[in-house]
DNA sequence: GCCAACGTTGGC
DNA sequence: GCCAACGTTGGC
């Protein structure tokens, strides 16, 4: 089983989004990143949890919980021309772009801003908080999971 | 295969 | 709104 960080913009999607949708469960989609594309389509697993980030948003920040539900499959929004993230070359055929399914599983009591995250010695080793780092969907580490998990239920 | 131009991400 | 970082595109 592991652990994953998933970013999105709250405008867009966030965490109370997703604990609307019915059964509370959404597909991932949009993403168009070949790293996080084979993430999604390879690694990601039933049963695997994932932090809920919260991007592009003041203050960004760590939501909470979700839960892999439905391993990769084919993006069907690069199949449509009326869709913002359609992709032409993405062919239903041979698509290009995979998603996964979530389902809500918590949203902490607190919300934990990026900040507080770089203040943590014990996370300084977090893809996120690398500079430059721009995927989507990164790894998390059990430790690091668990230093988190502990900060968003304080 | 190189690399300049361009587009996107995302914190600040 | 700015801009650093990085991915993608396309001419050569």
């Amino acid at each position: 089983m592991q652990y994953w960080l998933m970013k999105s913009e709250p405008d867009e999607f966030g965490i109370d989004d997703l604990k609307k949708c019915p059964r509370q469960t959404a597909h991932w989609d949009g993403c168009r990143n070949y790293q996080v594309r084979n993430m999604m389509r390879d690694q990601m697993k039933v049963g695997d949890l994932a932090l809920f980030y919260h991007s592009n948003t003041k203050p960004p920040g760590v939501a909470g919980i979700m839960e892999i539900v439905k391993e990769g499959y084919p993006d069907h929004t690069a199949f449509d021309p009326e869709d913002s993230h359609y992709d032409p070359k993405s062919d239903p055929d041979k698509p290009r772009w995979f998603m996964v399914n979530v389902k809500f599983v918590e949203k902490f009591p607190r919300y934990i801003p990026l900040a507080e995250l770089k203040q943590q010695s014990q996370l300084s080793d977090m893809k996120i908080l690398q500079r430059g780092n721009r995927l989507s969907i990164t790894p998390v580490s059990k430790k690091e999971w668990d230093h988190i998990v502990k900060m968003g239920r304080e």
